[in-house]
DNA sequence: CTTGACCTTGACGCAGCGTCAACGTCTAGC
DNA sequence: GCTAGACGTTGACGCTGCGTCAAGGTCAAG
């Protein structure tokens, strides 16, 4: 008793491409081939395929669907082996589906994408059509909104600690220490708390917190604030120093 | 203020390859190219690139990253149907897991992946070869286990059952009875309950059901049981009709 | 002038087939 | 005996997002 392909292919739920690709990797080589070069398959080759098959629902791939089918490795092994890897990516898929979450909320909440980081802390509507640039109308929009939403004495409050934190870094460069030492860290552990401050309930992770200052560096308006170039320079290290510990 | 392809995959923490293909797709050109073919990247540049990577982290593919940065589409509503997709994904893969965790449970339990449907009530040893071709040698060792394990009130029971419904396939078939018929049906039903016993706490799946059948006609060994080769195919054609109505 | 770091443009590879394309073969009906 | 139509064959590209050579220019420092 032999098959043709199409006739493997409609009783196994496949296609006769399928089975033409199984060949050529030869997972499933025909039982026979014609002088024609038809493929036939017989019994044999129909419950290998529907191993295959049962194997290939599971989600594993092909190569160890070979090294099972093939005697060289036990289902159970291959079937753990596969269990893990698809614990890990439903670990990942749920990470990122918190993820994806947490930031739509952020922009419902009006929060808005890192929006608030550019306000550091002067008239930032000067900043406008960067900020809109780099993160969108709504971002703009909502980082207004929620500076307008602070109370005069949050405002001060915001940039006395914005202004402290510039001087002291000042400071710090004025007497040669070392960005990356530990007394310019903790001016950078109070910088990042008040970034945090702006991103209300999360915190930049290290490659954002190097991207902004990065950008200190790349905009003379923010490098202004942090002591022109030099200051700006030495500002990034610190938070490139700052990111590599500890985010 | 611009910089090299090295410098921005650096301070983005992506590598220039990446930067390359996002400028062969049209998502980030660089800002200008030197005339020995050299691309440099501004400011501007590097935020739209943090914008990507971010969205990119957040598992969106190129061409919706695309639509969003360039402002044809709002973050949220991209997020959003991003959100669905990744719930979608994650559904499936709690339902391979399953598969997967009761499939081995199966193996370990000594059910043994389909095994037992071959012991079509016989002296299932003279098929032993077959089976071990078929399902592996631990199913052949875990079906015998399982058989061996029932008391002999329970094998009579399970072979008188299986007599049953060959003896009713065999009249419906005289009666000329259609095998997609009600009556006929009510056997299948019978037959595929018979078969779950053998699975213990589980079924056959549509394309498993159908693939048994399949196999009736195939091998005459299974085939004299349900009246030759004409029998064989009419209850093929019967678990055909069944698996694609109930399954 | 050399060395080494950095830049360029191809082009293959991966997973698993879907999907043409271009072209033989088989079967049934006239 | 011919023809239509179903079915078969072997390529080969496409999809996702780059990693990874390969072969060869460019640039800054010594």
């Amino acid at each position: 008793m032999e098959w043709s392909i199409q006739e493997i292919a409609r009783v196994s739920g496949t296609t006769s491409r399928t089975l033409r690709h199984y060949d050529d990797i030869g997972l499933l080589p025909p039982t026979r081939i014609g002088s024609n070069g038809y493929r036939y398959y017989d019994e044999h080759a129909l419950t290998r395929l529907q191993r295959i098959l049962l194997l290939r629902e599971l989600g594993l791939g092909l190569p160890a669907i070979a090294e099972v089918v093939d005697g060289h490795q036990a289902n159970a092994d291959a079937l753990t082996n596969h269990l893990r890897w698809l614990r890990q990516e439903k670990e990942r898929l749920d990470r990122q589906i918190r993820s994806v979450e947490t930031t739509i909320l952020k922009m419902e909440g009006g929060e808005q994408l890192m929006a608030e980081e550019m306000f550091d802390g002067f008239d930032h509507t000067q900043y406008r059509e960067e900020v809109e640039e780099r993160w969108g109308k709504e971002a703009y929009a909502a980082g207004d909104r929620w500076y307008r939403s602070l109370s005069a004495e949050q405002k001060n409050r915001f940039r006395q600690d914005q202004l402290d934190i510039q001087r002291d870094y000042a400071a710090a460069l004025e007497a040669g220490k070392p960005a990356d030492g530990d007394e310019v860290q903790a001016i950078t552990q109070r910088h990042f708390d008040w970034i945090s401050v702006g991103w209300r309930g999360t915190h930049p992770n290290a490659q954002q917190f190097v991207g902004l200052g990065e950008m200190y560096v790349a905009d003379d308006r923010f490098g202004a604030n942090y002591g022109g170039i030099e200051g700006a320079r030495f500002v990034r290290d610190a938070m490139a120093a700052y990111a590599e510990r500890k985010l």
